[in-house]
DNA sequence: TGAACGTATGAACAACCGTTCATACAAAGG
DNA sequence: CCTTTGTATGAACGGTTGTTCATACGTTCA
C-alpha cells in the first residue's frame, strides 16, 4: 500500500529549512539581480566606477531609467555612491556582489 | 573644466562586460530564484526529495500553486523528477542549485 | 544670481507574474 | 471499467514592476 507522506516527515523538512524571514530576504535579494537592466548596471560597475550618465550611455538607456534602477540597487545596499562635482559616481558596495554574479556565471557556464 | 566621460572609456567598459546574452541568462536565472514560493520549494528540496502534495503541505499552499511553480523550475532545469506510483517525486537537479543558495545566504548573513 | 548640466523623483501606462478556480490527464485499486 | 488519488494546465484576476515623460533638485561657473 502506498503510504501517505507522514505529517512528522513534513514537519522535519520544514524544521530543516531556513527561517521564513531568511527565505524572504533571499528572494528579495535574487529579485534585485533578476532584471536585465540591473544586472547590466552591476556588471558595468564590476569593471569600474561610473557616472550615472556614463552608465546610461554604456547601456544605451535613458538617464531616468538608470537612475530609477540605481535607487533600487542603493536601497538594497548593492551599490555605493559619492558626489564628484555635478556628477554622482556609483560603484559596487562590496565584493559580495561580484561573488554572487560569479557564482551564477559558473552555473550558466556548466 | 569638467571633462565629459570619454566615449572610448565607455566602450572599454562595454567590452569588458559579459556578453549581453550571458547577462540575459543571468537575469533569467536570478528571476527564477527571486520568488518566495520558488525559493521555499528549492529549500525544501535541499532537505530531501518530495512529492508535489508534500511540498504543498510543507509550504501551506495549494497543490496547483506548487505545480505551476514546479513547471517553471523544471523549464529552468533546476529540479528533476520521476514518477513513483501516482505521485511525482521532485528533487534538485544538481548541486549548483544548493551552491547558489548558499552563496546568497552568506551574503545575507554578513 | 542666473544659466547650464547632472541627477532624482513622481505619475502614468503597459507588460509581466503568481495565485485561484475549474477541469483535464494519468496511474492504481477495487 | 469506474472510482479514487495525485498531478498538470488553461483562463482569469489582482498586484507588481520597468520604462517614459515631465519636472524638480543640486552643483558649478560665468
Amino acid at each position: 500500500m502506498e503510504e501517505r507522506e507522514y505529517p512528522e516527515e513534513i514537519e522535519l523538512v520544514v524544521d530543516k529549512m531556513p527561517d521564513d524571514d531568511t527565505m524572504i530576504e533571499l528572494a528579495e535579494l535574487y529579485k534585485i539581480f533578476g532584471d536585465h537592466t540591473r544586472i547590466r548596471i552591476l556588471c558595468a560597475l564590476c569593471v569600474q566606477n561610473m557616472h550615472v550618465s556614463g552608465i546610461a550611455e554604456a547601456l544605451g538607456m535613458t538617464q531616468s531609467a538608470i537612475s530609477h534602477q540605481l535607487r533600487i540597487l542603493k536601497s538594497a545596499r548593492l551599490v555605493r555612491f559619492k558626489r564628484e562635482g555635478k556628477a554622482m559616481v556609483y560603484g559596487l558596495a562590496d565584493d559580495h556582489v561580484r561573488t554572487l554574479i560569479d557564482c551564477a556565471l559558473e552555473h550558466i557556464a556548466e
